[in-house]
DNA sequence: TGAAATGTTGGGGCG
DNA sequence: ACGCCCCAACATTTC
């Protein structure tokens, strides 16, 4: 029996899925194929690769209620897809198309020997067709951003599913239900398109506002779903597409620009990596690759353990290791703490993302890291050093997030919740909450540590 | 998608 | 009424 197969990766929906579509379009019989790659097994965090396992769950759950099977290995893509092909008499592999460097390498060595077809959708827009007009990349946001935009494309309708998928039943499954449950995501497609409904019914309209207040939930909370394609780019634009037909006020118009804009942030950082590959290893900026950083094992470690001292750094990360998210304001702030307070190398914060968050994302989180240490595609950024304090007043104001995520702290009045260690010794008696022995003494100086910082870019570039 | 330092302006108090 | 000072509020520059 001639058959096709559906190679699954970070697409694990069936609506809107290019891949399938195309497998579906054959009118052959197909395997949904899930690989579980070792390569890749030893580097997500436990989290992520729960959300995985969850959401592997959820797609074969759904593929079952069709009469239908999802097919999961272990092992080597090459070698598995290769017996495929011996075994059946497989006509063609649909994947997803993937950028980063090791899914380039794996996808290129596999379509040597295997017809293997890749088709478009983790970006909006192929990273080939943003281009300047002398052919080069763009490197830099609002150009980018720009050109994006000015390109004659626009969302369509998502395309639905059938309601039986044909698939060979030469081939077996086995029932795939190890995992833990995240507490704040549950996986799946059902339950992403659920959370963009909701997003865009309410929270998207008070984005521009509302979505740095740690204290508020006014993020779209959709990254776990993008990134594991529960939810896809065109689902999101087309769900945008939809309200901006309305008759919205102007803030309603500014937050769901400001959401726009996000999305568009994931395409270009998505590009940067498949232009620039080497930003796995170094700083996008050639001038920022010698950095003396201090590299203090005991500031990371403090950093990590949300003991630093500085009660919305440690907030944020606290928040980090138990959820295995965080908001994005907090992100920001941990991100130039490590590198510009602690001058800790920003690799090694990227990495400890890598290794927690249930979003993580090779292409954003590394844009991320780049971006705040200042050594990405900004221009002229290595003097964007965030003052934790001032963060904490105006995006948490009543301490409220810092209070969540740090017990310790939480009896503490609004007049000393950003700034423990400034409380007198009558009132840490009174509060029971002694700076140094209950809650730490900031590890380090704010007024040293910027010029300390200043130093070392300039002295690097 | 930063913060601090420095500069400018304009209104009110006051001799 | 006038000029001077003070200072808050805002704008610009600098890192």
């Amino acid at each position: 029996m001639k058959t096709v197969v559906w190679w699954i990766r970070r697409d694990l929906r069936l609506n809107d899925n290019t891949a399938l579509k195309s497998a579906v379009n054959t009118g052959l019989p197909i395997i949904p194929l899930f690989i579980i790659d070792p390569a890749l097994k030893k580097s997500p965090g436990h989290t992520r690769q729960n959300f995985l396992y969850e959401g592997l769950h959820c797609l074969q759950k759904d593929l079952s209620s069709r009469g239908n099977a999802l097919v999961i290995k272990e092992g080597s893509p090459l070698n598995i897809l290769a017996e495929l092909v011996a075994n059946y008499e497989v006509q063609m592999i649909f994947a997803e198309e993937d950028f980063t460097p090791y899914a380039i390498k794996r996808d290129d060595r596999i379509a040597q020997s295997l017809p293997l077809t890749l088709t478009s959708g983790l970006t909006f827009i192929h990273p080939g067709q943003v281009r300047k007009s002398d052919g080069n990349p763009y490197t830099i946001f609002t150009p980018f951003s720009k050109a994006w935009k000015s390109l004659p494309i626009t969302a369509s309708e998502p395309w639905k599913a059938p309601i039986n998928i044909l698939t060979n039943p030469a081939i077996k499954s086995n029932p795939f239900s190890t995992y833990t449950k995240s507490s704040l995501f549950n996986a799946g497609e059902y339950e992403a398109s659920q959370r963009l409904f909701q997003f865009t019914q309410d929270k998207i309209y008070n984005y521009k506002e509302e979505r740095d207040r740690m204290d508020l939930d006014g993020t779209s909370t959709l990254s776990p779903y993008l990134r594991f394609g529960m939810l896809s780019i065109n689902q999101a634009l087309f769900a945008i597409q939809k309200i901006q037909n309305r008759n919205l006020s102007n803030s309603q118009e500014q937050g769901v620009a400001t959401w726009f804009n996000e999305l568009i942030w994931r395409e270009f950082y998505q590009n940067i990596l498949y232009y620039f590959p080497n930003v796995k290893k170094e700083a996008f900026n050639p001038k920022y690759r010698n950095i003396e950083w201090l590299n203090s094992a005991e500031h990371l470690n403090a950093w990590k353990n949300g003991q630093t001292g500085f009660p919305i750094v440690d907030a944020a990360m606290r928040q980090l290791s138990s959820t295995g998210w965080m908001h994005n304001r907090s992100r920001m702030i941990v991100a130039s703490f490590l590198s510009k307070d602690l001058l800790i190398n920003w690799q090694e914060g990227e990495r400890w993302f890598m290794d927690n968050l249930i979003d993580g994302d090779l292409a954003a989180n590394n844009g991320g890291w780049q971006w705040t240490a200042g050594v990405g595609t900004d221009a002229a950024p290595y003097f964007r050093i965030f003052n934790p304090y001032l963060q904490s007043e105006k995006f948490d104001p009543q301490g409220e997030y810092i209070r969540k995520w740090i017990p310790e702290l939480s009896i503490l009045p609004n007049e000393y919740i950003h700034h423990p260690d400034l409380m007198p010794s009558a009132e840490q008696l009174y509060y029971g909450c002694k700076i140094g022995k209950d809650y730490p003494a900031p590890i380090i100086n704010r007024k040293e540590t910027r010029q300390r910082t200043l130093d070392a870019y300039k002295k690097a570039s």
